[in-house]
DNA sequence: TCAACATAGATGCATCTGCAATTATATTGA
DNA sequence: TCAATATAATTGCAGATGCATCTATGTTGA
């Protein structure tokens, strides 16, 4: 209950450039994409899952811990893929409560022609600014900041 | 125009799980500092660039381009700050089209009020999963992926 | 077995955001 | 000097988000 609770100057400065800069190359990617009139990120990383997951589909709830989402985000995101016919949703034969999530193959042809200009987002606004070394330490940090406790 | 444009395995997993992971530590932040009854994390950055800036305060450009935010962001984002009493705003008297903001002594209670909770969520989410090392890899690898070209 | 509790998912409402367009002033160059 | 262009900042509108709450089904334990 005292100060060592607080971070230091060195935490509070790698805290903000972490916020404000991983903000701002999102953005960047995300011009990107909807200059092509592609639909936002999140779009695309819930398919990606949904093609990973193969035949037997994902629970909403299993998108949602994958992608470390609020629960309405996932109901929403689902929603929109549904209505503009990526994925198919149907209720669970498992559990009552639940649905099943599975990719149609338009959801794949999106990937798929998504994948170049998101490629290349991702070169530019990210990779190209750092060494394999820095990517690779980059994704052991994001790592061991990932406890998996998505909020709520 | 070869595949060389495109990231790799390696940048594709360090890109996803900043993506991810940075988002999701930052939403479990604004959840403590909303839990607490405070305003989101912006204003108090906004504020914080404002108490930074000292007496002359900050023109609305150069506040976004410290945050790295959209401009149409900044114009909003001041809006609420001014509007809550946190923030003055007059017009400029060298540049006929801008403003000057300056913090007020509200804004700089506000401050102080959050820090101990801001600080705490900080150290719970980010800090205490990363060595001092890690900490300051991290600041380090963020500066290189800021190259200061704010969206739009 | 059934009341209490937990989990899956959806949704109304208020707020926030992105886009595109708009207003207004400043700068530049023939 | 003044037309063309650039920069500062705002705003209408449509869509997205967060919060709290709600419905429905599943699980647990006395």
């Amino acid at each position: 209950m005292i100060k060592s609770e607080m971070p230091d100057d060195e935490a509070q400065t790698s805290w903000a450039r972490l916020v404000r800069v991983s903000q701002s190359v999102l953005a960047s990617v995300e011009v990107d994409l909807r200059r092509e009139g592609f639909p936002p990120l999140a779009q695309y990383d819930a398919l990606l899952e949904l093609r990973r997951a193969g035949d037997k589909g994902l629970r909403p709830f299993e998108l949602r811990q994958e992608m470390l989402l609020a629960q309405y985000s996932v109901s929403r995101l689902v929603d929109r893929l549904v209505k503009a016919g990526f994925v198919d949703r149907h209720d669970s034969e498992d559990d009552g409560r639940g649905q099943v999530l599975k990719i149609t193959s338009s959801g794949r042809d999106l990937l798929e022609a998504m994948w170049p200009i998101y490629g290349k987002a991702i070169q530019n606004h990210f990779a190209v600014k750092l060494s394999p070394t820095d990517i690779r330490n980059l994704a052991h940090l994001m790592a061991q900041l990932d406890t998996r406790q998505p909020v709520k």
